[in-house]
DNA sequence: AATGAATGAGGGTTCATTCAT
DNA sequence: GATGAATGAACCCTCATTCAT
């Protein structure tokens, strides 16, 4: 079970945030692929320094050392690089691969787990996440592509809860969806609110530890499933 | 005690959506506050169609069915006019008056009013709420305001919240300023989702009360507070 | 009786070269009329001076002494300010008004009157003709706007052969459509050919005596009209 | 006699369309040969189907399959691919070799049979000529090319005409040169209006032989060439 | 107060041409 | 010879803002 978690995920049948449609072919040649990702890494800079409304394309290519011209060999507007941002960050998260909560048949203990992976994966990513919240708040492609992924995995821990409450721990008079819906929507908030409007750096490992602590806490109450 | 509510309250020492530094003092002639309100409810018609950033100083004077220069003549800038679109929306939603929860000290029943009020104040400026979403993920000095707003309604809750716990009938155990910010971040959040992905006209009295009786329940069982 | 004419007619049901569809409304203020008038002629002076594909809005503004956003206020493109041009110049051509051939019944009279007009309307207008040849190469706009306007010239004549065939003045076996359409084409293509490629200073009377006699020899011949 | 015949002409003192001078030497390799055949008929495609004015030497190369680099080994602008282009085309033009009207000493069986043939090399080349109107009224350098040439098939038919009418054969009153000038004028215009505003497949042998009765009727009536 | 034309900085986009590999 | 990425000048267009009337 999985707060709502955007990012931090195995596949898992979970759509991209980043639109496969938007992107199109890989250059073929060493420097290409070289240009396209110096293009890419400073198109995330620029954003998470100036925000989407506010980047330039002109800025981007400066960032990347290269003229206005060669922006356009690889992509052909703001919200192409942006998908393809997005679509370098999730491989990158990928990577450290999340460990599964090892053989636990405790819910609140895969809550917690769950909560705290979601929760230091925001703040690894604090700024691409709020980034992202902007994006979707001015550029309908996005708002759907959003839309679509936390629905997802709204559904996914829906199901969650409801194998939970056939077995008598979950709070029988709670619809599963909306609670899944309802307690989703709260933790990315707070994820929201806690690491988008800091320095991050500012966040120790207690902080974390009493923000993941609370957040399950009021999970498992809401459920009313007995710790 | 309520959700998170930017709308239909009282005056209550919640600071102002419409930020007073913005606004500047009212024209003296009649004809100047005609052309002034045609102006703001020209905005609101053009915000809410388009969006905020979409929404072009012409495009509003036209609507108001004035020249382009009159708009300087009241407003110095889009984040003016949204300023001033905002106050008058909120002296709007005043004037209906909220029917407190009359002698109640049912914790229930007051959460479940709150709830309700805040669900039917958000559907009916579905569209400004929206609208105010967007702008608070675009610009700086609302999504500031907003913040603080929402920050003194969290206060509020949580103050509520405390009393409850002192008297027993709350988890001892929550921390009531947490509890509060993450309540109040869900029912806005899932206010949101049911109102502004769609057009509000399609959601019947039956949605309503089903959105505020689960919404209450997760406060409650969240609380842990028997009804 | 005319060859081809584009210009230097009174109204006569033939389609105006300036397609009104192309054509928004005019400013309201004095001002803005004047701008919009230097504007035309400067686009006209440009578009002479530089042709159709080599005219850049910028000259055609600095041309105008105007900036180059005040273009936009009156046209939106290259297309747009050409037809105001075509038309502000048909305009110009009607003002003369064409005498018609004084009650001539004589056919090689109207033929010949309407030749030499013909000429001396391509003459004072070659490099506007120019430039509509060269606008019709190349914008599919104009190209059928132009084919719209000869066909209707070529049909007309045709209806006037097609009555001096009825009386017997003319070859019984040509077809008066096809031998409209091609004189009328010899007759323009010869205006091109004398007034589009020398500077039309050089050309004399005699000149224009001349190719009007050359001309409509040809043309009463073709059709066996005996003078 | 020819009408006007920029085309299907066996080698005559006529200046050919391509500027030798815009040729630059041959490569040696047999593959570079072959790369600049590929980089012509591409051309030939492109400007065919985008015109001469939109078409992107980017496409030429894309549509010859080799990089845009390439392009410059064998070209130096879109001006001397279509230098190229028409003298290939006037290569493949030479070989059907036209047949000479055999032996006739009949004035008109001539001018029909040279009429026909000019028609008929008109409409299998269609859309280059088409393509040859545009680039002429767009290209000071090939306006200059097709008017010499067009001067020299005027000057032989001139010639022609100067001959039959020393014979007694043609109107004495007409002059030569100016009869030349005009026919052939209306010759190659009508060829354009027939050829080039439709797909040329609509065209039946039926038309090809009114269209050819019908000019050679307008060239033997203007010329009063008795049959 | 109202007008609406004029402004021009600011950003986007194209594509012929060059050049290192 | 071939490649194809990189270049950057050139141009287009928008719209918040000013200002003379």
């Amino acid at each position: 079970m999985s707060s709502s978690g955007e990012n931090g995920e195995v596949d898992d049948g979970i759509p991209s945030m980043a639109n496969q449609s938007l992107l199109r072919d890989l250059p073929t040649t060493a420097r290409g692929l070289r240009t396209r990702s110096a293009l890419i890494a400073a198109a995330r800079t620029v954003f998470e320094r100036d925000g989407f409304l506010d980047a330039r394309l002109a800025d981007i290519s400066a960032e990347a050392q290269c003229s206005a011209g060669t922006f356009y060999t690889y992509f052909s507007s703001k919200d192409e690089i942006f998908a393809a941002v997005l679509a370098v960050a999730q491989e990158e998260m990928l990577h450290p691969g999340m460990a599964h909560v090892a053989g636990a048949d405790n819910p609140v203990a895969i809550i917690d787990a769950s909560n705290r992976a979601y929760f230091e994966s925001y703040r690894r990513n604090a700024k691409l996440m709020a980034l992202l919240e902007q994006v979707s708040h001015v550029d309908p492609q996005f708002r759907e592509l959003r839309q679509k992924r936390t629905d997802a995995f709204v559904q996914r821990n829906a199901r969650s809860i409801e194998s939970l409450q056939k077995r008598g721990l979950v709070d029988p008079a709670m619809d599963p969806l909306f609670a899944s819906r309802a307690l989703s929507s709260m933790t990315s908030r707070l994820a929201y609110g806690y690491f988008c409007n800091v320095d991050s750096a500012e966040i120790t490992e207690d902080d974390m530890d009493l923000l993941t602590r609370n957040t399950t806490r009021i999970w498992t109450n809401a459920l009313r499933i007995e710790s």
